[in-house]
RNA sequence: GCGCCCGUAGCUCAACUGGAUAGAGCAACGCCCUUCUAAGGCGUAGGUUACAGGUUCGACUCCUGUCGGGCGUACCA
């Protein structure tokens, strides 16, 4: 329908030769009085034309040409805005569509043919995933969704590192849980990871193989066991919440491959980079003034910091053909982003084909008070213990309620007694509910007729038509902006419109006629909450 | 010190990215279950959008400054 108007409003300005048209926005009005959908052209062309807004949109409206089946009114109101109003068939027409549409109603085409990656989690198996963790998976995963309702193939991607310093810890640790539970003298690392998981990789090592690696020269064998055992952990809770990835990356293989070297290499055909104190400097400040230190990419050890295979690694995805490459990170990841773009963008790639999805920290909450988690110190919440206590549909949607861009404070105790009132359920038992009216409905009326939608004249209803039709439009935007919570208020618009018709108009018990309007109506509303709670991947259940 | 993000009802957060009277959920108070699921509904109360300026038809949104919080600012990732 935007796009509709876009049009017509298009036609009409023909006559005011504009060398450029501002950006016509055409916007759901908060009070209903304001009709169904609105435009600011007038106040926005004010100034160019040097003219009042009110006279503007005079003009525009008495030069405009549209469909009366569609719109039932044009009126100017307040400073200048061109309030339109739908008609009803219009209405049920679209209700209509919902329906044949089915769980393709809110698709759209703006990313079709893109191929997009969307990198996310990517966490080193050092432990289970914690509640940190969750906000990156669940956001990624949803925004991943979000691309492929807009038409984009989506790859989800897992990056990770088994190579550094903190792998190494880690198989150290294992190593000396080995050791004692063999009752030899096992050495805990300074800074070894304290975690109860470590004895059971440990104790899982002596069940298989008994004391074979009482010898073992490092810590390799054990770091490779953890490591597996780790990853298998992180797959099943990531499987428990819904999310699926398509390939994991190791950074190793930027180095097996060559890709490393090969980027500092051309980094410094360009003159990029030079050294200085035994180590690698890129020269950072050349593209932002505003730094007063470069970067170093290879340290004087001769180990690069991450930000070359960073670099590699985005120069590798753009190499795979991605139209978008999306990295998902939290707030204290942010300063590395610069670095990657002007890294790629000196290697020929587009910068613009990289993006990223910054979310704010997870504030953890105990005892009313905020506390640090370290999967070190082994003080965390893993996602596993969350989903025990709440499952996953209220983890999910805790994650994807606020948006990225703040910070989420995480009650844990809330959290726990969540289950009652937790808001993700007034979506699901709008469906519940209406899954049982039409369990009781459909084997008694007949649907296969005609059905005469024109009866549905309650506010309650027509408000709920309404409101259904603006799905499409808030997945789009949703996606475009990368960010699920729209999805989600409007969620919750939806139920509540659905509870206020639920309150106003009775489907059983009517004349039959108004019985198979009204659940048609209520079917459609029914498909809508599943395709959005699908897009958060969240059940939509039948009973509750 | 510098950079990024944030500051909205008692609490946790929205506000379609500059639109019309700033909205929800918890918490509080008062009502509503012999009718399709009360995990619900109706009503009351709660605001100088941190503060001070500025930009314009119009500002929670943009600019400047101040205050407060988070995260960075490593030859850690």
């Amino acid at each position: 329908m935007k796009q509709y108007l876009v049009e017509i409003i298009g036609e009409s300005l023909k006559q005011f030769d504009l060398d450029e048209r501002p950006d016509i926005q055409i916007e759901d009005p908060k009070q209903p009085e304001h009709g169904d959908a609105s435009s600011n052209i007038a106040m926005t062309l004010a100034r160019p034309l040097k003219n009042n807004p009110r006279a503007i949109a005079q003009k525009i409206v008495g030069g405009l040409d549209y469909d009366e089946k569609k719109i039932s009114s044009v009126e100017i109101a307040g400073p200048g805005f061109i309030n339109f109003r739908f008609t009803e068939e219009y209405l049920f027409d679209e209700l209509g569509k919902i329906l044949s549409l089915g769980a393709d109603f809110g698709k759209s085409s703006s990313y079709e043919g893109k191929r997009v990656l969307v990198e996310f989690v990517s966490a080193n198996p050092t432990g289970p995933l914690t509640v940190g963790h969750g906000r990156n998976a669940v956001l990624g995963d949803t925004v991943a969704r979000l691309f492929e309702w807009t038409g984009a193939e989506v790859e989800r991607e897992y990056y990770f590192n088994d190579a550094g310093r903190q792998m190494r810890v880690l198989g150290e640790s294992v190593r000396a849980r080995y050791l004692e539970l063999l009752g030899k003298e096992g050495e805990f690392p300074e800074g070894g990871y304290e975690g109860g998981y470590i004895s059971d990789i440990a104790q899982s090592l002596v069940d298989e193989i008994g004391d074979e690696l009482v010898e073992a020269e490092d810590e390799t064998p054990f770091k490779e066991k953890a490591e597996e055992e780790i990853f298998a952990d992180i797959s099943s809770t990531l499987e428990r919440m819904k999310i699926e990835m398509d390939s994991y990356f190791n950074e190793q293989s930027l180095y097996d491959d060559g890709k490393i070297e090969e980027t500092i290499q051309k980094l410094r055909d360009k003159d990029l980079v030079y050294d200085k104190d035994g180590a690698v400097w890129f020269k950072t400040t050349e593209f932002d003034k505003d730094k007063d230190k470069d970067t170093v990419l290879v340290k004087s050890t001769g180990e690069p910091t991450y930000r070359l295979p960073d670099i590699a690694y985005h120069a590798n995805k753009l190499d795979r053909g991605f139209d978008l490459c999306v990295d998902v990170f939290g707030a204290d990841h942010i300063a590395t982003y610069p670095d990657v773009l002007n890294g790629i963008k000196s290697l020929g790639y587009n910068p613009e084909k990289v993006d990223v999805v910054v979310y704010q920290f997870v504030t953890l909450v105990k005892d009313g008070k905020p506390f640090k988690m370290s999967t070190r110190k082994a003080n965390f919440v893993t996602l596993d213990d969350l989903m025990d206590e709440v499952g996953a549909d209220v983890t999910r949607f805790f994650f994807l309620m606020r948006s990225p861009n703040t910070h989420l404070e995480f009650d844990i105790a809330q959290a726990k007694e969540a289950g009652e009132k937790n808001p993700v359920f007034y979506l699901q038992y709008a469906h519940a509910r209406i899954s049982s009216i039409l369990r009781k409905v459909e084997d008694e009326y007949d649907f296969s007729k005609d059905i005469d939608l024109s009866l549905l004249t309650h506010p309650s209803e027509i408000t709920l038509i309404k409101t259904m039709l603006k799905f499409p439009e808030t997945i789009a935007s949703a996606a475009r902006l990368r960010e699920p919570h729209h999805v989600i208020t409007f969620l919750n618009d939806l139920a509540s419109a659905f509870t206020a018709f639920y309150h106003d108009c009775r489907i059983l018990g009517e004349d039959e006629k108004l019985v198979q309007a009204r659940t048609t109506l209520a079917k459609a509303v029914a498909q809508v909450l599943r395709n959005g709670l699908g897009i958060l991947g969240i059940t939509a259940p039948e009973q509750m």
